[in-house]
RNA sequence: UCCCCAGUAGCUCAGUCGGCAGAGCAGGUGGCUGUUAACCACCGUGUCCGCGGUUCGAGUCCGUGCUGGGGAGCCA
């Protein structure tokens, strides 16, 4: 018989007769003649519960599963007469793969995220990670699903790369030199015998790749692995992390901004239409705000809001804050929750900020002093997007790369672009784990990926 | 990297003024029941994070290191 996933067996509205089904067991309750067991199969937050009674053959051994035991069950599914499920599967046989013993460390009841993540190898079996793990692979479907919807290339954008000072933040710095004894000319390291022939880095952003094929293209998107080696230690950073850049030709700030509220409403839509079941226990367990959080944003128009005038909202607003501001300086997270959680209570874009605290690549205003800069802002996250359109004239983007101390030549590529066809282009970048700890609720961007990379964690 | 808090049983945590190490859950045994974070009875469980110090005596006080958490900076 075909096996069949337990998210099937909720979909059906008669009985298909007998089935096969296989998982892990979540919970077993005995009774004097048969024993209740609750499975999970990973492909939904549902668990199946199957009667098992002592016309088994191995029904001694059946009653002897725990928790995490992994097994077979053949049987007849059909309405359950008992409260809080409408399918039970009677057994009519029960195959054991495994049976966990007592040190499986996770119980039915709840465990706190901190020890969860010292079991890193084993949280996807609890219901609440395997909902976030659910939910972050149907929303990598719907960021790819709007972007093809709207004409989009999908790219490819390196993860090994030869440029080093792109304003991101520090870089992980990739060898094959023998570190124990490296090559020295000069009494420095002598890159030229290394790999690449000079020094590599991990990739901080694909964007100026991205705006490389956006010139080509039109509309393009990279979607992948990001790496910063900050000693960053907050429940919103991780050395490693996911991120979506979009590259659009022929597009100024006005549009930039439009899309990426579009982008992020779309994508909360498609969630809270494609993952209820998953979401409601974050709405349960996790933030009781939950929904009506989510339904604020997709309802809401995002607040468009000039730097300058953020600025004066923030000094005129009566509020105690830690940090003063003035223009020039950059706001505070203290600031920008300020605006987003008590001002206007709905997402913020703020634009055009000074170009003393922005990167060289970002488009020089007519006032000289402001760059087409923006910045989305959300309640309880902050910033999730950063983005801007692009210098695309030759003298001032080589006029801001010597202001910024950069090297021009090391950039000819990138120069290029602006040399032949430059066209007016904008983008933006919205980090993953962001965007899925503000559709879960879930607080620590450690929760939100299987596997966190964090400075001094490696492990699994 | 800076500021603050925490580290005690497998897990969650209590431990008063410095004086014999505790509870609930999980686990085991038995019972009961179409149960559902089942219920009832009984049973076991310790490098009190490491190192050093003060003291007759330290889980408790002091110093230091490590780990984790919250906040800040950097950013997505």
């Amino acid at each position: 018989m075909k096996r069949t996933k337990i998210i099937h067996l909720f979909d059906a509205k008669t009985s298909p007769g007998s089935v096969l089904i296989k998982g892990w067991v979540k919970t077993r309750r005995d009774s004097k003649t048969f024993s209740f067991i609750e499975v999970n199969d990973g492909s939904c937050l549902a668990n199946i519960q199957i009667i098992a009674d002592d016309s088994l053959d191995n029904y001694d051994v059946v009653k002897t599963l725990s928790t995490g035991s992994s097994v077979a069950v053949t049987g007849l599914l059909r309405e359950s007469p008992g409260q809080g499920q409408t399918w039970e599967i009677a057994a009519s046989a029960i195959h054991i793969y495994d049976i966990a013993p007592e040190a499986y460390p996770l119980q039915k009841k709840r465990h706190s995220d901190e020890f969860l993540r010292t079991i890193g190898h084993l949280r996807p079996r609890t219901n609440k990670y395997g909902a976030v793990f659910r939910i972050r692979s149907e929303l990598c479907h719907a960021i790819h699903k709007f972007f093809h919807d709207r004409g989009f290339t999908y790219i490819h954008t390196p993860i090994l790369t030869g440029s080093d000072c792109e304003g991101a933040g520090d870089l992980f710095r990739v060898t094959a030199l023998n570190l124990e004894n490296l090559p020295k000319k000069e009494g420095k390291t002598d890159y030229s015998l290394d790999f690449f022939g000079k020094p590599a880095n991990l990739t901080v952003s694909g964007q100026l790749e991205a705006e490389l094929l956006a010139l080509a293209l039109g509309d393009v998107y990279t979607f992948g692995p990001t790496f910063r080696a900050e000693n960053s230690n907050t429940a919103r950073h991780m050395a490693e992390f996911w991120m979506i850049e979009p590259e659009m030709a022929f597009c100024d700030l006005e549009d930039d901004m439009s899309h990426a509220e579009e982008f992020i409403k779309n994508l909360i839509v498609h969630a809270m239409d494609h993952c209820a079941r998953d979401l409601d226990l974050f709405a349960n367990f996790v933030d009781k705000n939950l929904m009506k959080t989510l339904e604020n944003i997709v309802s809401a128009e995002f607040v468009r809001l000039p730097y300058t005038d953020a600025v004066d909202i923030v000094k005129q607003s009566g509020h105690k804050f830690e940090f003063d501001i003035e223009f020039g300086k950059d706001l505070q997270t203290e600031h920008e929750r300020y605006l987003a959680e008590e001002h206007f209570k709905k997402p913020v874009v703020i634009y055009n900020y000074p170009k003393t605290i922005k990167p060289f690549y970002m488009r020089v205003n007519d006032d000289g002093s402001t760059v087409a800069a923006m910045d989305v802002l959300v309640p309880r996250i902050g910033e999730i997007i950063g983005g801007s359109q692009r210098e695309e004239r030759l003298s001032i983007l080589e006029r801001r790369m010597e202001e910024t101390g950069m090297n021009k030549e090391d950039y000819w590529w990138f120069l290029d672009s602006r040399r032949y066809g430059t066209v007016p282009h904008s983008g933006y970048g919205l980090g993953f784990e962001r965007l899925i700890m503000l559709i879960t609720g879930i607080a620590n961007i450690r929760d939100v990926i299987p596997f966190p990379r964090t400075p001094g964690n490696i492990e699994f």
